[in-house]
RNA sequence: GUGAUUGUAGCUCAGCUGGUUAGAGCGCCGGAUUGUGGUUCCGGAGGUCGCGGGUUCGAACCCCGUCAUUCACCCCA
């Protein structure tokens, strides 16, 4: 069998597959746009520690770590059981957040804040391949840092709408609150708890009220405090009935209320544009984020989600620059691209060349490749065959090409500085003078 | 890391309760056809049956192991 093959979760991109995403790229990158982002690439990969500790304990495992160059094993202490900080010091980028987070502490000073910035480029985790799921893969992001303000959620948002209702993918985007999830805990007396809990609740709708209840109790918390918890598992499909709801039951936690209150402003203003859920089961295992946070759901396809993201308060931080709050999105450009295509609704895109000029013999060869030249001076796709193979067997090769046109430049042609342009869909033939090229149109009979 | 699934020609797949020399379609190469493709016809090349071991007179088929694939869990885009 095939032993040539990528390696584990990674694919090779044909021309179809490029032409799609970049058509799925250039929507998203417009959206960016028009909301004032300015482009930013950081580098594949980063200081190992730019990224431990940044994703929670799961995510850690799953960062790609790049051996230490030269004869690093000699400076190993302990042979039988090396560090892993001694193996390596570098890994590839797990998201874009958190290098984008670097660059900001890094130029903290120099940067207009707001800023804002996207970032459409690769990431890589050493996660097991599953549908939809890829050890490189694409994310598109959107980040602005240096404001507080739910304006920039709101606007957020907003480009989700808008960028999926430009790619005709129907989605609903769920919002939560981390200052909910963490107001839950509070009254319910388990504010230290909160990633146990958060992470069980998030489960519900695979596993069910019960299964929470029971993966809680496995993660040590007491039947009086799960007692406590319960309200969390019964939240009502309304979004105004649950805000109530929740109002009542955190009066007594102040972050609670403001995560409600937040909510409610957000929702009574990103809820214009598109599909808004409150879903106070939305937890989301990045660690760093600190208030609303956000994940889309594409609504006709079983697909993970295809968006994610939200605000971190303290991202810039750990890299010796407090204060700043930033708030992001995140498109999963791969999963976009599936739910796309298993749609049905990715627009017809032209690839391969528009024209394949025969070649008649090597005496006529000059003058097909002047013709050649002339027609990429028009502007035109062009393939010039390269030797004088069976007119048959050039004609196949320029159907399987996707070319359109035919160009034949044998001596005939060249006696009358002229060329027979023949259509390979519609069979019509005709003859055009090379002063006359630039001027053809190659859409008729299309 | 856990569980399941699949692995036969370049591709998609047949191959019976284990029985000669492992098949088909598509694709590929050549010819009918040395300046006009798609159709048709004729001919041809191409397989360590994922790999290693075991059972058997005999294994693509049964057993064990291993690698790879896909799907699910975990987590996420």
């Amino acid at each position: 069998m095939s032993q040539a093959r990528p390696a584990k979760g990674t694919r090779d991109f044909a021309a179809a597959d490029v032409l799609r995403r970049r058509y799925v790229v250039g929507v998203l990158q417009s959206v960016f746009e028009r909301y004032g982002f300015a482009p930013l690439e950081t580098p594949s990969f980063e200081n190992l520690d730019t990224l431990m500790g940044k994703y929670g304990e799961e995510g850690d495992r799953l960062i790609f770590k790049i051996l230490r160059s030269g004869d690093f094993m000699k400076s190993v202490a302990d042979l039988q059981q090396p560090k892993a900080s001694e193996l390596a010091d570098k890994a590839l980028r797990y998201d874009l957040t958190v290098p984008f987070a670097r660059y900001v502490a890094q130029h903290a000073g120099q940067l207009a804040m707001p800023f804002r910035r996207y970032q459409i480029q690769p990431v890589w985790r050493a996660d097991n391949p599953q549908k939809g799921r890829f050890r490189e893969f694409y994310q598109c992001d959107a980040d602005v840092v240096g404001s507080r303000s739910l304006w920039q959620e709101v606007e957020l948002v907003a480009m989700y709408h808008q960028a999926f209702a430009a790619l005709g993918l129907h989605v609903v985007v769920r919002v939560n609150h981390r200052g909910l999830l963490a107001g839950i805990a509070e009254v319910a007396g388990i504010g230290d708890r909160l990633v146990d809990f958060t992470l069980a609740l998030d489960k519900l709708d695979k596993v069910g009220v019960d299964g929470v209840r029971a993966e809680w109790r496995e993660r040590g918390f007491t039947d009086v405090q799960c007692a406590a918890l319960e309200p969390a598992l019964h939240s009502s499909g309304d979004l105004q009935a649950t805000l109530a709801q929740m109002r009542r039951w955190l009066s007594t936690s102040e972050q609670g209320m403001k995560a409600v209150d937040e909510l409610q402003w957000l929702i009574e203003r990103a809820g214009r544009s598109g599909d808004l859920a409150l879903d106070i089961t939305l937890a989301r295992g990045l660690n760093y984020y600190t208030g609303c946070i956000f994940e889309v759901q594409a609504t006709e396809v079983a697909m993970g989600s295809v968006g994610g993201g939200g605000r971190y308060d303290n991202l810039t931080g750990i890299f010796g620059v407090p204060g700043l709050s930033g708030v992001g999105i995140s498109f999963g450009l791969d999963r976009i691209v599936l739910c796309l295509e298993e749609l049905n609704r990715v627009p017809s895109l032209a690839s391969g060349p528009q024209v394949l000029v025969v070649q008649f013999s090597n005496a006529e060869a000059d003058y097909a490749y002047l013709v050649a030249s002339d027609l990429r001076a028009a502007g035109v796709r062009t393939v010039l065959y390269p030797e004088p193979a069976k007119i048959k067997k050039q004609f196949d090769h320029a159907e399987r090409i996707g070319a359109s046109w035919v160009a034949l430049t044998g001596s005939m042609e060249q006696a009358a500085d002229s060329v027979q342009l023949k259509n390979l869909a519609t069979g019509a033939q005709h003859s055009v003078r090379r002063s006359d090229l630039a001027h053809f149109d190659w859409n008729q009979g299309a």
